[in-house]
Parts: structure tokens; sequence; C-alpha cells
DNA sequence: GTGAAAGCGCTAACAC
DNA sequence: GTGTTAGCGCTTTCAC
């Protein structure tokens, strides 16, 4: 590979001037200018990462910590982020974390180890070492569809318990009374939206069973049909399911079908995220859509800030939602076989 | 953030016997090293990596290229071999990158900008430029998914025309006759896949009608369902349709739904890749499964003896490939309403 | 406008 | 076993 030394031989300059030429900078005479980009172009020089970060202590490179079991909502996230800070001008690094304290400690050495620009979570992490880093000693951070309380973060997310009492006021209004949750024991929008579940019941005057909820360990499909199989076990006669994510919502239909249970004939099915292929389902899922194209744009953009200076004070910034009703759910009164 | 000089003045001894310590090369006493090793926990000391790269001249670091409308197909290959590599000790840094000459241009620079051990591609690039490099003058590449005649890359692939023909000559097996096709315009997989569906059209004295075929402009949901689209708008009388793709095939289906056309009962689909969600679908996707985890952890194993340089010769890797039957497909005389 | 020189943080000879 | 030194490729003062 060819070096700026390289680069300054064959123009018959010094490497100050090719760096000024390349980086667009004043003090170069335009023909001397162009003599160097026309070699530049010709030989195909780039300057190298390493050395030129080493030199301006930053990397121009934001890092992405995700899980490595990104769901499709994720990935759909992690794509406008990563085009929305190329825009502002901003390589983006991926850090995939696995859900144990070992992983995460590893991806906080890696963190450490890049002169990094600015984080972005998209995962929220347990070990204390981690956040104790990003509050004091890394780049600015922000977090994203998480907040942190007690912690003094930039975030943005949605209202992730109203928006839960949004999808299941859907199904109260639609009459059903007996509803059932799958929802996630890892991440807080699991006991969020959780929460949002339970706040509707109440709301709605109806009282709660718990044989009617079960909490899994993942938000995978195979997850969200095994939770339903066993809800179905515990006879509880729902006439509505509410999932804590299109994953788990696609699974527990799959479940609903092996039972020989008809969406929405017989139970009622809504999700939460409105990943890309849940109107594409048989029956089109209902969901709570979360506004992945705004989320991935203002985290950007405000990192981009942070990044400039131009912001300090911390903050969270909550985008709205919506409810996307499809095919996948009906008035109770019509529920022909209640699971 | 910490240096090796001020962990070194914190120890009391040289920056050198740090790098030896915290490198675990020898020479260095038992007791200073274990000192050396405490401080470094303590202080949360790790190496700067674009130091080290400056003068290792190399990163431990194997760039993956990946199309930035990634299917979940490569998705979930790419976090096999994220995870292979990682046993292997190799960082994984990911280049997306878009369907156009000036997108390729630009992740051909980053990549060069970086001393990457090793270069994956899981993506198809286009510009000459791109070739001529990974040909001469780049680490070690490995092409995942495909390979590229004449060009004499180690390449991790299946038989994507004889797959193809196994998965069509399961439908003509069930009697299906009037078979169509959605494949997409992109990637030498779409044009391969295509060939398998001819040729087993072909084996089985098919006469076969170009009608039946439709090329979409990318490996959708949308694309999928849209092709479908078409190809109802002809009339063909299909009894049967084979996807290049499961996400063009559960477009297909949606489409075939939508039409109010049942999948099996009036048209039988048959996918290509097996992702995940295949079998959570209704009616569960019969599709031909490339071996996910296979791919990944065997073009982590060839791209790390690739850097050990333990391997020379380039070669094509031929992986198997296995017909899924689920669902989504039925005998031909069965077909109600074929479309 | 341009070049010489210093230095970013680290590792690897090479002395000692 | 350990410290000193040079240098990886680049940018940026600071002379000229």
């Amino acid at each position: 590979m060819i070096s700026i030394k390289d680069l300054a031989r064959l123009a018959g300059v010094s490497p100050s001037t090719i760096s000024r030429a390349v980086n667009g900078k004043k003090y170069v005479k335009p023909e001397i200018r162009e003599r160097v980009l026309a070699l530049v172009k010709e030989t195909g020089y780039v300057p190298n990462n390493a050395a030129r970060s080493m030199v301006l202590q930053r990397t121009f490179t934001v890092g992405i910590v995700i899980p490595d079991t990104f769901n499709m909502f994720q990935r759909q996230l992690f794509s406008t982020i990563e085009r929305s800070l190329e825009g502002f001008g901003y390589r983006t690094m991926f850090y995939f974390v696995k859900w144990e304290a070992e992983s995460e400690l590893k991806c906080l050495r890696r963190l450490k180890a890049e002169k990094l620009d600015g984080i972005i979570m998209l995962h929220e992490v347990t070990h204390p070492s981690f956040y104790e880093y990003l509050a004091d000693g890394a780049p600015p951070v922000v977090l994203c569809t998480f907040s942190r309380e007690g912690l003094t973060f930039h975030s943005v997310h949605v209202d992730e318990v109203a928006a839960a009492k949004a999808g299941m006021a859907h199904l109260i209004g639609l009459g059903h009374r007996r509803i059932g949750l799958v929802s996630g024991i890892h991440f807080s929008f699991g006991a969020q939206r959780a929460e949002g579940y339970r706040a509707a019941l109440d709301a709605a005057g109806i009282d709660y069973d718990e044989n009617w909820t079960v909490f899994v360990p993942s938000y995978t499909l195979e997850e969200g049909r095994l939770g339903m199989k066993r809800l179905l076990e515990r006879g509880a006669g729902l006439t509505a399911l509410f999932a804590a994510t299109d994953e788990l919502a696609i699974g527990a239909v799959r479940a609903l079908h092996e039972a020989g249970l008809s969406v929405p004939d017989d139970v009622s099915v809504v999700g939460f995220d409105d990943i890309d292929i849940t109107e594409y389902l048989a029956p089109a899922l209902t969901t709570i859509r979360q506004p992945i194209q705004e989320m991935g744009g203002k985290t950007a953009a405000i990192m981009s800030e942070l990044i400039a200076g131009e912001k300090k004070n911390e903050g969270s910034t909550v985008l709205g939602f919506e409810l996307v009703v499809r095919e996948s759910r009906r008035p109770a009164e019509a529920a022909r076989r209640p699971a």
C-alpha cells in the first residue's frame, strides 16, 4: 500500500503538502493541488486510518452497540442510523454483544481500544463498569430505544408503557376481556410493555389473572411459539393475546395454528414494533409501530451535535408510536373458540 | 484514556516491560508481570488499537462486505461468521455497500484505509477496480455465497443451479407442469437459480413459456408481492411457483392471498434459503436450505488459514443443500384454481 | 506556499 | 530480564 511519503516523492513535494492537498486545506498552490489530486487518483492512494487517528486523536467513527441476536426491528433501525451517520460524515463500527457479563466486558475493552467519536447504545447492558465508562471517560453517548433512570444520557425512544397500553386498549375496545401476554424477562422494554398491559387491564376494570401471562428468556420466534403453548396448556379461555414484540407474536400465531385455532377467528393477536414482514403475514399482524426512520435519524442527529459540541444538556427525546390495525384481530363476540 | 507510558510510570518499569507483560511475552519476571497485570485491571488500561496496528502493520480484524439491504439469510450468515472469526481471535468490521458504483468505490477506499487481515465478501460487487484490488494488493479474500469465474479467489457456496433444480424437481414430481418463477435481476445467484429452473423444466420435457417468469429489481418482500401480481395478471394458469429467495416467496404468497387464492390449495410455492421464519409462516414454506452454520464456519476457517499463511491454492468449497418440505406445496392434481 | 521536524501510542530490535 | 531507541504514517506547528 502506497504511503504519503511515496506520493510526496512521486509528486516532487513534501508530505506536508500532500497532506494539505488531500485534506483540502489552504496554502497549496492550485496547480500543485491539482497535480497531487491527479496522482492520488492514479495511484489509488488512501490515507491510513490508524496513522490519521493516532495524530488526530479521533476516528470519525461512531460505535454502535447492539445485541448479537438483534431482531428485525433493530436490524432496520441500525441501517437507518448507519445511513444517517454517513450523511453527517461519520463511519460506523458495530459491536455485537451477548447477554452475558463476559461479552459486555469484552465489548467494553474494544470500545476503549478505539478512539471513537461517539457511542450509540441499541442495547441495554448490565455490567456496572460499562455504564461507569459511558458516564465518565467515554465519548458522547446516545441511548436508542431505551433510557436509563438515574443516569443522564441522551436517549431516544417511545413511551413503551403508553404504547403497550394503546395496543391493549384496542383489544379491550374490541370487547376482549381475557387477554394473554407473552413478554420477555430481559431488557427494560419487556417489563415496560408488560406494565402497559397491566395498566390497560386495570383501567378497564378487568381483574388480572396471572395465568394469562408468560415471560420467555428471549425475543425469538421460537420463544413466542413456546410461550403461547404454555398459555394454551393453562386453558385460560383467552380470546386475545398481546405480544411484546412482533417476533413473539409471529411465534404465538404459529402455536395457535398448531393447536388448530384460528387467528383472528378464535384468538386476536397484537404485536409490537411493526417490522417489515408483519403486513405480509397471514393474517397480517396488528401491531404498534415504532417510528424507525425517525428514531434512527434523530439518534444520528443528536450524536452529530454532541460530537460537534453543540449540545450539552442531556435529556430524553420521546417519539410517538402508532397503532397499526391489520387482520389479526376481531371483536371478542366473534371469537368462536377461546384458547 | 491512560497510555502505556502512564502505566509504566505507575508500575515503575519501562513501557517495553508493560508491553511484554500485557501481550504475554516471555522475559518478564513473574512478580513484575503480576504487578503489571494487577495495575492493568485496576486502571482499566487497554492498548490503543491505532498505535498497535500502526507498528504491527495489521489489525487482527477481518472486513466483511455485505449489501446494506442484507436479507435475513445474510443476516444469519454474518452472525455465524462473526462468531467463528471471534473464535479464531479476529475482530470483525462490517462494510455495508449499496448496489451502485459510488458506494462500492467508497467501500473500497475504506477497505484500503485499514490494514485489514482479511476480507470476506458476502456481496458481489461490480466495479472492476474493486476486484482489481482484491486480486492484487488486498489481504486474503474469501467469497461467501458466490464465486467468480475467471478470478481465483477462495469461495464458499452451494451449487445454486443444482439446488434450484432440486426445488423444481420436487414440484415437478408433485405433478406440476405450469410452474412460475420470481427471481431478481441482480447478483449471480438470481441468474443461477433461474438457470436451475429452466434446466429442471427442460429435463422434464416441459415447454418453457416466458410468461411464467418475472425478474424483479431487488429481493424484498414487496418485490415478491409485486412480481407475483404481475404473474397473476398474465393469467398463465400456474399451479406452482418457484421463488429465488424466501423473501420473494413470502411476498408472492401474500399476493396470492390478496388475489383470493390459497397456498397450497390453489398454488404451491417453493422458496430458497430456509431463513428462520419460514417454518412459522402460514403455510410454513417449503424451501431449499443453505447450510448457514457450515457456510459461516467454513468461511471463517478458510480465512483463518489464509491469514496464518497455511493455505495457498485458491479454490471453491461447494457445500450441500437440502430440500425442506413443509406446508406450502401440494400435488398438482389437487390444485383447485390455478393462477 | 512550502518543507523540516516533532510526536501521537505502541512494539521490537538491540543494548545492557 | 529490562530499558533505550527507532519507527510505523500521518498532521501540524514553526521556520523559511
